[in-house]
RNA sequence: GGGCGCGUAGCUCAGUUGGUUAGAGCGCCACGUUGACAUCGUGGAGGCCAGAGGUUCAAGUCCUCUCGCGCCCA
């Protein structure tokens, strides 16, 4: 016990020996072309952010596949790396220079670029160093980041290439604009809210008339940007008025009225109006209508010029300014609560508005296709299955993708605008390239400048499977042996983002799906299923978890505590459970580990060779049997589990044989062979020692993936081959002696009876006490396992009598029955209550009857008796049987108790 | 408006393909420092599996509807 400490201590044992691991390159595969690899892609996490759960999240489940691969001998890369992440980290160097009062537009693009470039090298490190922390077995050595200049190199050659094949244009329509951060956002990095506003109503006056339509509108502003009034052409109220002219409000203008059959003539009144250079669904009709597109906004989201003396206001000022100028000129009917739906950025939360800009798409129809058809046809596979439906319907419905960002942090679109005009431009994969092609077209005198906007970032995120593994260079080593990658495991919440645009992305360039699974992960929340946000203050910090729990507690907690695609409800309590129990494996190999001090290094290592085949295992005594055949149920279980992706129940299965089955009957079983014995080294004490290392060794290589850290400290104070857990084979399943697992299981419940009827009766939980026990066909095991019983039900052995059938004593005693056959009974002279024990059996009495009669109903019911597979109903008319039996002991009880 | 998920013990959640008596952790009650572990042990209480109907010999599990909560898409 002296090399062990009591309590298991994660911080001093988990960095340790994750430095250790990355040392020895265990992280590492050996490409080996006669087997095939396992290939996770790890999800980029941004290069400048912090550690969350999130992370947490996806290190668990990714660290726990590769892990278990590796032990099963696959080679197997867990690839890492960083996202330069645009805009987020873009925001934070430009939060650091508003400190030092300057805009980036103050030190020019490239110095800015170069201040970022710092930022990265400074912090960049930090999410890496915390991805350690959590245990991730990845390999660092492939480490990428996104504007690394392979990775921006297949970034060029996949926009040159769908450029060349007209799948990318620039074109000018309306996108979604953040006057926060100035620059175009696709429509995924929306998000739509509902808030209270209002709705206004006002009078579009007809020219030279008194007569006007009524209008209602959420956003009054736009009214300088209207167009047209559009109506319903079965409208009855305005059909008189299509063709007609209406008056702008203030400005005078005069717009036509037309008519549309998208109007909505439940909606306020019915009348619309029409601001194409606003809104999507007027731009819509504008386009139908050939009308004018007019735009009132600059990119600050103030107006210009056109909305007249409003010019320069922000758009909010303007609305009020603009309604007080209506009410005093008569124009306003009324305004009313309502409440709208508002997009905000997903990134910075402020109000996203539509307006009309020059930008790059992607045209997504064609790639959408095959991307369908690799799902629809099983090439790849989602889980849980019904994200396949999510991912049908955005990809059916899908649009065309704009991915230029006004950002200066990223990678910078690979098109030059020919004699500065912006209709004439070359893309190439680089500047000499560029003027090459351009002299060809335009002469030897061009002046070339290239697009000064980025990529979306989701855009190189979406090459990620490849561009990490040398693609576009196709005869690279890596690429050719790793790819396609097998899962890719990430939260739903980037399925569209993210995982469909990688399918996308690599049946396109690659030809192949990137990955054949997806594993969908669900959110992490607080313990009241709340979202975790910095506002709310209940973010749990993964770094002081496993400061103060340990990392592998978490891991666990995580790993068994959701379904796939299920948000997990993390609290304290239950990582703390998980806390409990490493320590209490701990203390299980502790126990195993100072039970083998009696013996020699010889002896010891003899120890890590032992295997239990059918004959081994049937000349052990019935505690060695069951436990071993429980083993090897569980390794075949666990397996099954992995292989299906249940890692929960995997998990939960492991928890439930270490602590529930090995610590709390084997363990406690051993004793007898490894006390009673004076000779430490006596038969039974050894048998025992091999019985308990061959469980548990086996057991913490099961477990290795889901807390790396203490089965890899325990396993190596423990018997082994090989020089590390990380590395050990994933154990294979042996016999299983059904029979004898039956026969335990019986044992334990007398055992149980027993000391359920101790505590009823208040004995002292030192006390001895003696028992009369009628074993039926068990009687060979309780005879040759009388210590075993002794020990666990606490029995006076001097005052044990051990019969097939069990004569009742002259003495009062307590009657327990385990199961049909299995009884004792326990003369606790002189604590029998005589009242008390009627009422126990009475009670007993109720619950085998309403046994009983529900097994008779059921084997009475013909259709059962034909319709059900034979093996149920033999199962049913067994139970009956045994029912029965108790019942006819409890009976006799009874009317024994009553006699006396 | 369309789609999806959830509703199981006081709380947080498991529950593969329908199969006898629905599980876990935490919490609760009683007892306990026996030589692995009080981050523990022993025993116990606690559930009409949201509600209604249907399919089936058999439903927490499959189908339909209703109610409540949450999410995604338009």
């Amino acid at each position: 016990m002296s090399t062990l400490p009591k309590v298991y201590n994660p911080r001093e044992t988990e960095q340790r020996l994750y430095r250790w691991w990355e040392e020895r390159g265990y992280f590492t595969p050996e490409i080996d072309w006669s087997k095939k690899p396992f290939v996770i892609s790890m999800p980029p996490p941004n290069v400048t952010g912090g550690l969350h759960m999130g992370h947490a999240m996806f290190v668990t489940l990714e660290d726990l596949m590769t892990r278990y691969h590796r032990m099963k001998g696959d080679p197997t890369l867990w690839l890492p790396g960083t996202d330069h992440a645009g805009i987020a980290t873009q925001l934070q160097v430009e939060k650091e220079l508003a400190k030092e009062g300057k805009t980036r537009w103050d030190l020019g693009r490239e110095a800015f670029e170069a201040r970022v470039w710092a930022w990265k090298e400074k912090y960049g490190g930090y999410i890496t160093q915390q991805l350690r922390r959590l245990g991730a077995s990845c390999d660092w050595t492939r480490e990428k980041f996104t504007l690394d200049p392979d990775l921006s190199r297949a970034v060029i050659e996949a926009f040159v290439r769908l450029y060349e094949k007209g799948l990318i244009y620039r074109g000018t329509y309306m996108v979604n604009w953040s006057p926060n951060l100035q620059t175009a956002v696709s429509d995924l990095e929306v998000e739509y809210s509902e808030e209270p506003g209002t709705l206004y109503y006002f009078k579009y006056m007809l020219k030279g008339s008194d007569e006007y339509i009524p209008v209602a509108t959420t956003r009054p502003e736009t009214i300088l940007g209207d167009t047209a009034v559009a109506v319903h052409p079965e409208d009855e109220r305005y059909q008189k008025y299509i063709g007609k002219t209406v008056i702008v409000p203030i400005l005078g203008r005069e717009i036509p009225v037309i008519a549309d059959e998208s109007v909505d003539r439940e909606f306020g009144t019915g009348a619309l109006k029409v601001t194409p250079g606003h809104d999507p669904h007027d731009y819509e009709i504008a386009q139908r209508h050939n009308l004018p597109i007019i735009n009132i906004m600059n990119q600050d989201a103030t107006l210009n010029e056109n909305a007249g003396p409003y010019a320069s206001l922000d758009r909010f000022e303007a609305r009020k300014k603009l309604w007080e100028d209506m009410e005093r000129a008569g124009l306003t009917i009324k305004t009313e609560p309502y409440t709208m739906r508002v997009p905000r950025s997903q990134r910075g939360g402020e109000i996203i508005e539509p307006l009309i800009s020059t930008q790059w798409f992607v045209k997504m129809k064609p790639l959408a296709e095959p991307a369908l058809r690799a799902v629809r046809d099983g090439t790849i596979r989602i889980i849980p299955k019904r994200f396949e439906k999510v991912y049908f319907h955005w990809l059916e419905n899908i649009r065309d993708w704009c991915i230029s960002r006004q950002l200066w942090w990223g990678h910078r679109i690979p098109v030059w605008y020919v004699n500065g005009r912006e209709d004439e431009f070359v893309v190439a994969h680089n500047e000499e390239e560029a003027y090459q092609k351009a002299r060809e077209k335009y002469g030897p005198d061009v002046k070339l400048e290239q697009d000064p906007d980025v990529l979306d970032t989701w855009f190189s995120s979406a090459l990620w499977p490849f561009s990490t593994l040398g693609w576009p260079d196709e005869d690279k080593e890596d690429y050719r042996y790793f790819y396609p990658t097998t899962v890719m495991e990430t939260g739903y919440d980037i399925l569209f983002f993210w995982v469909a645009r990688m399918i996308m992305a690599g049946l396109e360039f690659t030809g192949k799906p990137p990955f054949y699974i997806v594993y969908l992960h669900g959110l992490v929340r607080d313990a009241k299923g709340r979202k975790m946000s910095k506002t709310l203050g209940n973010v749990i910090d993964p770094l002081e978890v496993i400061e103060k729990y340990g990392a592998d507690a978490l891991r666990f907690t995580l790993a068994t505590g959701s379904a796939p695609g299920q948000d997990i409800n993390l609290s304290m309590e239950r990582i703390e459970g998980s806390r409990n129990f490493a320590n209490k494996i701990w203390n299980m190999g502790r126990f195993v580990v100072s039970n083998l001090e009696a013996l020699s290094g010889e002896e010891r290592d003899a120890l890590a060779d032992v295997t239990f085949g059918p004959d081994e295992l049937a000349a052990l005594p019935l505690p060695e049997r069951w436990i071993v055949s429980r083993i090897h149920q569980l390794i075949a279980e666990v397996t099954d589990h992995m292989e299906a992706f249940r890692f929960g129940e995997a998990g939960r299965a492991i928890y439930h044989f270490l602590w529930d089955e090995f610590a709390d009957w084997y363990v406690e079983a051993s004793k007898t062979r490894l006390y009673a014995d004076e000779n430490p080294r006596g038969q039974r004490a050894m048998m025992a020692r091999r019985v308990l290392v061959y469980v548990l060794e086996r057991a913490l290589r099961l477990l290795h993936p889901f807390m790396p850290f203490v089965t890899e400290e325990l396993w190596q104070h423990l018997p082994h081959r090989g020089e590390a857990l990380i590395v050990a084979p994933w154990p294979e399943s042996g016999p299983a002696d059904e029979e004898a697992i039956r026969r335990f299981e019986a044992f334990k419940d007398l055992v149980r009876a027993i000391r359920n009827a101790r505590t009823e009766y208040n004995v002292e939980p030192g006390r001895r006490i003696a028992a009369i026990v009628g074993a039926d066909d068990l009687l060979e095991d309780f005879e040759a396992e009388k210590d075993v019983f002794v020990f666990l039900a606490r029995l006076d052995e001097a005052k044990l009598e051990l019969h097939r059938r069990a004569e009742r004593p002259a003495e009062q005693a307590v009657h327990v029955v385990a199961r049909d056959g299995l009884e004792a009974y326990l003369p606790l002279a002189g604590l029998v209550d005589v009242a008390r024990e009627r009422e126990r059996l009475q009670k007993q009495l109720a619950e085998i009857e309403a046994e009983v009669e529900r097994h008779r109903q059921r084997l009475a019911n013909q259709n059962f008796l034909e319709k059900a597979p034979p093996h149920i109903v033999e199962g049913a008319r067994q139970a009956l049987r045994d029912a029965e039996a108790r019942l006819a002991k409890v009976k006799e009880q009874l009317a024994l108790l009553a006699g006396s």
